[in-house]
RNA sequence: GGGCCGGUAGCUCAGAGGUAGAGCAAAUGACUCUUAAUCAUUAGGUCGAGGGUUCGAAUCCCUCCCGGCUCACCA
């Protein structure tokens, strides 16, 4: 971006003109600070303590937040990573290269200081000024000490701007950290491995959604972004690990909403011998321990809502509640023109679905999602809405899967995983045919590759995918997934 | 994609046909315990872009760009 020269930048520009012509070179690499503020922070508690007013001189570093000229004294503020500190250069405690150099610093540079922490006056802990090292000149503004950044547009295309306006944001770079840290704890605990699977890929396969396209010179193909990592963790599973995941980002070409980026995380886990309820068990475990963890509590307020995440949730059957709340039987509305009907009678907009699998979407998301508020999981999904899981013991036109949802949000899709090879083909081709008729609409790919790897054997599995980002945004109380993702997707401009 | 709201100085905002405004930030000066420091002075603008209406447009109209919320689509 090509910086507009107005005056301040001017006023900038000359200042390190003068730095090059003092021989004071504007970004250095030689400071190193032996304490951050909180680090300050505790030395004058240590100090203080020990009934002494002030420590022995000591280094630390950060952006000069605020200049408070007091005619012989000055007064700046430097932030760092862990907070903010106080520094007091007063005319008679400063040496002659600081006196000169300080007249030339701005809000905005990095700067060392060094020098004893002590506390003012006025009972703030401050670092007196010994010798203050310019460490990085900025040449642009900060925004404004006291409103801060609020125009959401600049906060998410200069998001280094928002952390350092708006230090609340780097509490969520901070705890979404704490989240993911805890969930790998979490796994770890359990025995899985932890793996990588492509991100390019030759077939978009494993969920349905539509795939970012890209193309490789060398091999001379056509690649794809993942939309999955399903099907590679199973081949891995069919590989002997028999406890797999992986955290990553997944990638699909639909539309942007405060719920939805294109790139997303996302964590998926395989196990082998384990079926969609031992899947159940281990998913309440992991949001209960992971909130537990970082929160301190299992209870969290999410808006208006306080959400419970203590083991275990409610589980409801997806039949019987859609009966419940919306009068509708998907094993008598087993016919597209017969669901819509009736999804129409209870006054649901169905112009735009066109398969029973979409229709059976849409009445779950309009009727069932904005009332499961504290975490709940919908258990045993209709065989047409789920090509990657396994039948029912029971009935036939059920599979073993379930969906959780909190704040009527869906965080997970599970299942007792589909390993029959037969089937697996079978029903791959029928989402091939149903693409076919309703090319508007997504379906799952057929990857030859991984029916393969089926044929050799993949023993029983349950599986489950969490939306990770949604996680981050339920522990830490955001509505807008823009503001867990540091840098969300925005049109260039 | 539809609806609603917004884009004015580096930042936060006011101005709703009649000379472009304030606070902070900046520059100059005063001030050795300030912390949204204070006081005085000064400078800073393609009012998102383009067209139109008008004697005159930041303001009214049209088109477009960017963003937020929401609905639709989508996991």
């Amino acid at each position: 971006m090509e910086s507009e020269i107005n005056e301040i930048i001017k006023s900038r520009l000359k200042k390190l003109e003068i730095l090059h012509e003092r021989g004071i070179d504007p970004y250095p690499t030689d400071f190193k600070p032996t304490h951050n503020t909180k680090a300050c922070l505790d030395l004058l508690n240590d100090i203080e303590k020990k009934g002494l007013e002030q420590s022995e001189v000591i280094y630390s570093a950060g952006r000069i937040t605020a200049i408070r000229k007091m005619g012989k004294a000055i007064f700046l503020d430097i932030l760092d990573e862990l907070g903010k500190i106080q520094l007091l250069a007063r005319d008679n405690s400063i040496d002659d290269n600081t006196k000169e150099l300080i007249e030339l610093l701005d809000i905005g540079d990095w700067a060392g200081v060094i020098g004893p922490v002590f506390r003012t006056r006025r009972n703030e802990p401050t670092i007196q000024v010994n010798s203050i090292k310019l460490l990085s000149k900025s040449l642009k503004p900060l925004p404004e000490k006291w409103h801060g950044l609020k125009n959401v547009e600049t906060r998410y295309r200069q998001r280094y701007l928002d952390l350092i306006a708006n230090t609340n944001i780097r509490e969520i770079v901070k705890q979404r950290d704490n989240i993911i840290f805890e969930l790998r704890k979490f796994m770890k605990e359990e025995g899985f491995t932890e793996v990588d699977t492509p991100i390019l890929v030759p077939i978009p396969a494993g969920g349905m959604a539509h795939p970012f396209k890209t193309y490789h010179n060398a091999l001379d193909r056509e690649l794809f972004l993942r939309i999955a990592t399903e099907l590679y963790l199973k081949r891995m599973v069919v590989g002997g690990i028999e406890k797999v995941y992986e955290i990553g980002r997944l990638f699909r070409n639909e539309g942007i909403d405060s719920n939805h980026n294109p790139e997303f995380t996302t964590m998926e886990s395989y196990e082998a011998y384990a079926d969609y309820n031992d899947v159940m068990k281990m998913v309440e475990n992991l949001f209960g321990q992971i909130v537990f963890n970082v929160k301190g509590t299992y209870e969290i307020q999410y808006g208006e809502n306080k959400l419970n995440f203590k083991p275990p949730w409610k589980r409801l059957d997806l039949r019987k509640t859609l009966i419940e709340k919306s009068g509708i039987d998907f094993n008598i509305c087993n016919d597209v023109e017969i669901l819509k009907n009736e999804m129409s009678k209870i006054g649901i907009d169905v112009r735009n679905q066109l398969s029973w699998a979409g229709l059976m979407d849409k009445l779950i998301s309009e009727k069932l999602e904005p009332d499961l508020i504290q975490p709940t999981f919908l258990i045993d999904y209709p065989l047409e809405m789920s090509p990657l899981a396994k039948l029912s013991k029971e009935n036939s036109n059920i599979v073993e899967r379930f969906e959780g949802f909190i704040a009527g949000m869906e965080i997970c899709n599970a299942f007792t995983e589909l390993n029959d090879p037969l089937d697996q083909r079978k029903r791959f081709e029928n989402q091939e045919k149903m693409r076919e008729e309703f090319p508007e609409e997504e379906r799952d790919r057929l990857d030859e590759d991984f029916l393969v790897a089926l044929e050799h054997g993949m023993p029983p599995t349950g599986g489950v995918g969490i939306g990770i980002d949604r996680m981050v945004m339920l522990i830490l109380n955001q509505s807008s997934i823009r503001e867990v993702i540091s840098f969300p997707q925005l049109r260039t401009i």
